[in-house]
Order: structure tokens, then C-alpha cells, then sequence
DNA sequence: ATCATGCTTAGCCATATCGCTAACTATCGC
DNA sequence: GCGATAGTTAGCGATATGGCTAAGCATGAT
């Protein structure tokens, strides 16, 4: 059990971030230049260059330059060290759940027979 | 579509840090007072107080004081905003690379024409 | 009443984050 | 070549984060 998950606080921190989290969005529909990113989030370009870096070192984006353009797209798999740790997250919490309900029961069970 | 929830920066933003991932690691075994909390961790008081309400304010546990003892318990459904943005994501993130699909092979089909 | 326990508050320090401007580099179009 | 365009780098300021110590407060045990 990862004690110490570099990569998931990578993809969390990453994923904090409203901005980041519409660039995303903005990335799923399909690549785009970094000013086309800066566009809708009134952000300057240094600040938007910095977030896109960020996506980058968590691995949810990837970044190509042709040219003076430099070209942005998801990485679609990025997301699923998250989605699994969710996962994980849920089952062991939903199996406790599962552990009180029968406590719970089992409590009842016994004050019914006083 | 969601341009700016708080909710999942604060959620997102608890789940980034790798202390506080196994802090609610350990709260899905079982419920647990503050001290007990702070053990395994290394940490002083304070600081375990503090990623507690961090957590608590995103809503993944509450705490409840008995005397002079906290205790404090996961909250199972606090996953579910993050799990669902995930979900969407993925379900854009893939409907697009489907589309880079059908792109990619209408280009083949067209050199395999000329 | 006193002492130990468990938590809380206040405040300090170092570092990180997020925004900016200004200045620089590199390419494209003419 | 020259100007416009696209991105990059450097550095500033305000605020947030994550750790600590020291001191305070409330409760439980004796």
C-alpha cells in the first residue's frame, strides 16, 4: 500500500486547481496552442505557461513545438492512477461500512433478546 | 459544466498530500481519536490538527469530541464529486480519442488512394 | 485538589503557489 | 531585413502550506 505516492500528489495537486481542471476540459476537445489555452481564462501567458507545466511534470498533459507553436494534448491514461486509488479508496471504506452495518446489527440482535 | 467548483479544488487539494491520503488510509479501518492519528505519522499535534480540518473542511471526515477525546470517522460519499469528474473526463477524454481514430484512418485510407 | 492526558491556540519559519510585468528569443509573413 | 506573432525566462509580491514550539484549557484519574 503506497505510503508515499509521489506521482498521486502530483496528479491531485494538479487536479486542485480550477484553472488547470478547464484547461483539461478545454485539452479533451482537442489540442490546442498555449495562446488558445490562455484565451478563456483571462490569464497571462507566463501564468498560463506555468500551470501547463504543472499538467505536464503530473504527466496529464504532453506538449510539442513545431515551429514557434507549441501544441498541448491530454494524455488520456494520466488520470487513471487517480481513478484507481478512488477505487481502492471507496471499496475499503464501502467494506467498513459493511463491518458497522453487521455491528450494528448484531447489537440490535442482542437487545432484542434482553 | 462546471468552470469553478470549490468543492473539488478542496477535495482535490486534501487529496494531494500523501499525509493526509494515509491519514484516511488508516480512519477506513476504523474510526480513531487525534493522538492516535498523529502516531504513525511522525507528526506533532498541531500539525496533524491541522491536516485534520483540512480534510474535514473537504468534506472526507468528521470528528466529534466525547470529553476531552476527537474522534474522527471517514466519510464515505465525500469521494463521489471527485470520482464522477474523473468518470467525465475519461468519457470525453476517450469519445475524443475515438474521433483521433477515425481521423487517423481516414488519412490512411486516403494515402493508401493516391 | 492535584496531576496527567488530550486537545487547542498563537505564533514563528521556510518554502511553495499563483498572479503579474518586463525583457528576451525565435519564427513567420512580407 | 522588419515587423508582427508565439513563446520563454527572470524576477517581483502577496498569500498559502506544512512543519515546529510554547503555552493554554478542559477533562479524567487519584
Amino acid at each position: 500500500m503506497a505510503k508515499h505516492d509521489p506521482d498521486l500528489s502530483l496528479l491531485f495537486h494538479a487536479l486542485a486547481d480550477p484553472t488547470r481542471r478547464s484547461i483539461l476540459s478545454r485539452l479533451a476537445e482537442t489540442p490546442a496552442r498555449v495562446t488558445d489555452l490562455a484565451g478563456p481564462t483571462g490569464l497571462r501567458l507566463p501564468t498560463v505557461m506555468r500551470h501547463l507545466s504543472v499538467l505536464e511534470e503530473a504527466g496529464l498533459i504532453t506538449t510539442s513545438k513545431d515551429g514557434r507553436i507549441r501544441t498541448c494534448a491530454i494524455v488520456p491514461e494520466a488520470l487513471d492512477p487517480a481513478r484507481t486509488w478512488l477505487d481502492e479508496q471507496r471499496a475499503i471504506w464501502e467494506a467498513r461500512l459493511d463491518r458497522l452495518d453487521a455491528f450494528v446489527m448484531n447489537v440490535m440482535k442482542k437487545e432484542r433478546a434482553e
